[in-house]
DNA sequence: TGAGGAATCCGACGGAAGTCGGATTCCCGC
DNA sequence: GCGGGAATCCGACTTCCGTCGGATTCCTCA
């Protein structure tokens, strides 16, 4: 195959060992290249610039930045960008962004990597790849688990083992307001206290540590 | 180099897309080779036996058995045996477990891949390779900070989100003792309340989600 | 426009969590 | 042996958490 007909992939992965091992499998296929590679979501806004690559490869949990705020950031300016999410968590909340944001493909490190090669030539050719388990965790979503922006900076501040009362100083409001915000987070995520609600939260990758 | 002089690396680690591409990498050295690699410990167990390798490259968070039980389990029939722990978190428990079960050294899968190139010769040779992070880590922990069997068995229910009356019926005792074990982890954990306790607990690796 | 829903806010009650003091058992070292 | 330390166990008291009922504001949509 001629050089030019390479698909040309951008690699986007906080972590360099995994980062250069996913470009070494993709640059060993006679009909993919990875063309460039960074760590985080600023460079590769940047590098998409340099590069216009056919496919980016975008890990999710990224510092600062996350990856969906990468993907929203360059579809603004290139609507067209193809995406495929390469990430370690099964999160719903991180599947659901991610696809919500325009991302074509949904890989997970878990599965055998000729899945990832599939993944690129599927959304090369203008199709999609999600396996079982993400449409499975995408069907498993209802409404109700949506949380209000109030609600998710409860939730987060939760999750950091915050008492209601800092909490409260925290938001300028009384104690028994963030009562009931408990309340409420602990009826969506379906839980019975706040432990259970930060379990399930970091699970389901509404939080992060 | 000759084909007789280059460093066997068995290659462990449960996600196959990760695993695949840190082979690459070695492979693509002339003075080393991934000659086997596997997603579980107990088939590290198995592919050690089978081919003897120089150093073994492990993860240590693996389905059922983890990690460290491997290197245990490897290290009982041979005390010789090299290993080079790749892994991505920095929680102090991860690190001492590792070390003590006598791993040579510690790499973070966010450290340039140089750095585990490096780490694989630095053992081979004899040597030790522990980044300063990982050495901080390990200076930080106290000896207060060991939990007892039953206190253990107390955090990880309490990382489920179950209640203290959940955890006496659980482990067959009274709720107050359960309020007893818990106020001793709190302080051995240096935290106020059990939805901090469980939040430090995944941080440093005591309990997993 | 105005009825309804959702988000935000607050106070009072019952139950759970965490602290304190005390007791028993086991193990290790002098 | 036996004193001391650590782990395990328990009950009573105080504080915090979560529920309930209720109120206000804002937005939507019929």
């Amino acid at each position: 195959m001629e050089n030019g007909a390479k698909i040309k992939v951008l690699v986007v992965d906080d972590h360099p060992i995994v980062r250069v091992g996913i470009a070494a499998i993709i640059n060993a296929r006679p009909d993919m290249a990875a063309v460039a590679q960074c760590s985080t979501a600023e460079e590769a806004i940047e590098l998409f610039e340099q590069h216009q690559p056919d496919i980016t490869l975008m890990d999710l949990r990224l510092p600062k930045m996350s990856g969906v705020d990468a993907i929203r950031a360059i579809r603004l300016r290139h609507p067209k960008a193809c995406f495929v999410v390469l990430t370690t968590y099964e999160g719903d909340e991180d599947i659901y962004q991610a696809i919500e944001a325009g991302a074509r493909a949904y890989v997970i490190k878990g599965m055998p990597h000729e899945a990832l090669i599939d993944a690129l030539r599927r959304v090369h050719a203008g199709g999609r790849f999600l396996p079982p388990a993400v449409s499975r965790a995408l069907a498993a979503r209802t409404p109700d688990s949506d949380l209000s922006a109030r609600e998710r900076e409860v939730l987060s501040l939760l999750a950091r083992g915050e008492t209601n009362k800092e909490i409260a100083q925290h938001l300028g409001i009384t104690e028994a307001t963030v009562k009931c915000h408990v309340s409420v987070i602990l009826m969506r995520l379906q839980v019975s206290d706040r432990t259970q609600a930060v379990v399930t939260a970091l699970q389901r990758g509404l939080v992060h540590l």
